[in-house]
DNA sequence: GCAAAAGTGTTATCCCTACACCCATGA
DNA sequence: TCATGGGTGTAGGGATAACACTTTTGC
């Protein structure tokens, strides 16, 4: 037993894992094994431990459900209102993380009955205050496509400029320009030709980019 | 005695308090009582209580620290480094607020030998990990006068337009065109005169201006 | 009348937007 | 040869940036 001469509220992350999967922009939720909310679609996350940074823990947890690491992570908002668990005072410090849309392959779920990718705007009903935090998630990630270059995290190795084009298309709910997006995109200086081609389609090849720097994350003009 | 299962952190709010002051941007800091760091400077701030919201919390220790209430405060981020106090694991949950410059008159410190304003560019050696908390609040600020009105919540209840100018350059640390930034203030639609005029300086009297909505921060452009 | 700060417009440049047709390939 | 998506340039409009002199007051 642990013993304190105040009361300690337990701390949390959770954590938003966004990517893009037939041209939709999904998130990954799990269905909970236990009570509260027994049943229902929930955020992955879990206990900081007493030995981990915050960022450790929601690297841990995005690694227990999905066998991913190495991805694009950000702190989000921590969210404590007194009553968002009915159990006790639970904080939750929450993080989304961007999945590239070739390794979405999920491994067995460890804590949870079920996992799975839902559309943004096909999700379930979700337990505690998960629809604020998906919901700030999606803003603070809409936001970001105009400032910075965090949409290069959704692209696999090598992609096309019409695949590029299409995921700011699915996160902005609207269609572009395609010459403007194109002079726009290449400006940024921030990918550049592989000198392949797409060939599989059944129509002219399409030159394949890489990102300059996958690590960075650029905040642009 | 309080007993969990599990090891609890302690989780505690703590401040970035800004205000302008001479044609300077400062922040509040008092002089730690006890150990740790004691009779260093450090961030007003402490425990969450069970039954107070982030936010409440926040804002009772800006009460406390300075005797204020009803400005613009807003969550920075969450910092929980696990050495970052040198006692056991405490969480902090980083605010800044923002004081209009007319309200600095600070009450009799409550848990501290001392509080003061500092300039940013002459602050002491703080404790923690506050260098980084104060520093990330003096990006967030400077981002956000760009895309937002929050420096208006600096501003007292009426102002001239070249005060308000002397914010924008204290804060970017530039000095700015005077004919376009009234353009693109007048612009912004968020001020209007008064029909008063400041007339005690020894020059030609300025007219006077107030916020059109006090309460509200804008997102602009 | 002089010092000190308030107030005021125009022009050039850059960036963003709108817009349509030809090209390379596989079937 | 046809269907499919790939690839390309220009012109107009709006916003931003540079820039200097006159006005009003107190002393």
């Amino acid at each position: 037993m642990y013993q304190y001469r105040h009361p300690h509220p337990s701390v949390t992350a959770d954590i938003v894992i966004f990517t893009l999967q037939d041209e939709q922009l999904k998130l990954l939720l799990i269905k909970r094994a236990v009570e509260p909310y027994k049943g229902q679609w929930a955020l992955p996350g879990g206990f900081v431990r007493m030995d981990e940074d915050l960022d450790a823990a929601a690297r841990r947890e995005l690694a227990e459900e999905t066998g991913i690491s190495g991805v694009y992570l950000e702190q989000l908002y921590t969210f404590g209102a007194v009553d968002r668990d009915p159990r006790e005072r639970v904080i939750t410090v929450a993080y989304y993380a961007l999945i590239p849309s070739d390794r979405i392959v999920l491994q067995a779920a460890t804590d949870a009955d079920e996992a799975g990718w839902f559309a943004m705007d096909a999700l379930p009903a979700l337990a505690f205050d998960h629809p604020a935090i998906v919901d700030m998630a999606r803003q603070r990630l809409v936001a970001k496509l105009d400032y910075s270059t965090i949409a290069f995290q959704f692209m696999p190795e090598t992609f096309t400029l019409t695949e590029l084009q299409r995921v700011y298309e699915a996160i902005r709910q609207e269609v572009l320009d395609k010459r403007n997006f194109r002079k726009w995109v290449l400006a940024l200086d921030q990918i550049e030709e592989t000198g392949e081609m797409k060939r599989d389609t059944a129509s002219r090849p399409a030159k394949l980019y890489r990102v300059r720097d996958r690590e960075r994350v650029d905040i642009i003009k």
